[in-house]
DNA sequence: TCAACCAGTTTACTTTTAGTAACCACCTAT
DNA sequence: ATAGGTGGTTACTAAAAGTAAACTGGTTGA
C-alpha cells in the first residue's frame, strides 16, 4: 500500500483527494513567474546592474527581439524588473532588477548550480 | 553608461556581445527539465514515497489523466521518476522519485519557499 | 549621404502546449 | 448486471508561445 495518506473513500464509496493541490499551489504559481523561456536568464543578467534593450537581446543570443520586448513587459508587469528611459533624443532605455526581483535571485542560483551539478 | 563589458564593437563598428548566453544556459536547460506545467508538483508530490497514478491524477486537482501520463513520461525519460508495476491482475503502478529525481527537490523547495514568502 | 545605431512594433506563420471528453480492456464487489 | 475501480489511449480543439524578417521613426558618426 502506497502512502495513499491523502485519499479518502466517501460515504458512497468513491474517492477523492482530501488536500488535492488546486492549481494555484506555491510550486505552479512560483513557476508562472519564473518560469517563461528567458525570464530566469533575462533576471540573470540584470542581477549586476541595469542593461540596455538591445545589449540584453544580443547577450540572449537566441531570442528575437519580439521575445525580449514580451518577456519584459511581463517581467515588469510582475514587478521583477523596472524599465527606465535614461534619455529621448538619442533615446535610450534600460531595464533593471527591482529589490522584489532581487528576491528570486536564489531560485535561480539554486536552478543554475543544480543544473551544473548535475550536468543537464 | 551601463556595465556593458559583455558587448564590444569589432573592426567594422558593429557591435556583438562578447559572452552570449547561447539558448542551453544552466537556467534555461533546468527550467526545461522542471519547468513544464505540472511537473513540480509532480516531483513534489512523490518525495515522501511511491505513488499511484490515479492517486496522483486526483492530487493535481486540475489536472486531466492525459497530462499527467504525459508529464510522467517525460519525467520517466529525464530519469526524474520511474515507473514500477507492481502487480498485474488487479494491475497497480506506482511512480517514485529516483535520487536524480531528489537532487532536484532543494531547487523546488527554493522556489516553494519564495512564492510563499512573497505571497505569489 | 550612407550605414549603423536606438527601442521597439508588426506581420505572417509554425510549433508547442493544454485541455476536454470519450473510449479501452480488464478487475472487483454488490 | 452494473457501478466503480485500475491505468491509461485516442481524437480533436483552442490557445499560447515562438520564429524570422521587415518596418518605424528617429539619431549619430564617417
Amino acid at each position: 500500500m502506497s502512502n495513499s495518506l491523502e485519499i479518502a473513500t466517501d460515504a458512497e464509496g468513491r474517492k477523492r483527494a482530501l488536500a488535492p493541490c488546486l492549481e494555484p499551489c506555491p510550486i505552479e504559481r512560483g513557476m508562472r513567474v519564473l518560469g517563461g523561456k528567458w525570464k530566469g536568464s533575462i533576471l540573470w543578467h540584470l542581477k549586476d546592474g541595469p542593461v540596455r534593450f538591445n545589449d540584453l537581446a544580443r547577450q540572449l543570443g537566441g531570442a528575437s527581439k519580439k521575445m525580449v520586448t514580451q518577456r519584459l513587459r511581463e517581467m515588469e508587469e510582475a514587478g521583477l524588473v523596472a524599465r527606465e528611459v535614461v534619455s529621448d533624443r538619442p533615446i535610450a532605455v534600460t531595464y533593471e532588477i527591482t529589490d522584489f526581483g532581487k528576491t528570486a535571485l536564489g531560485v535561480l542560483e539554486e536552478l543554475k548550480d543544480w543544473a551544473e551539478r548535475q550536468q543537464i
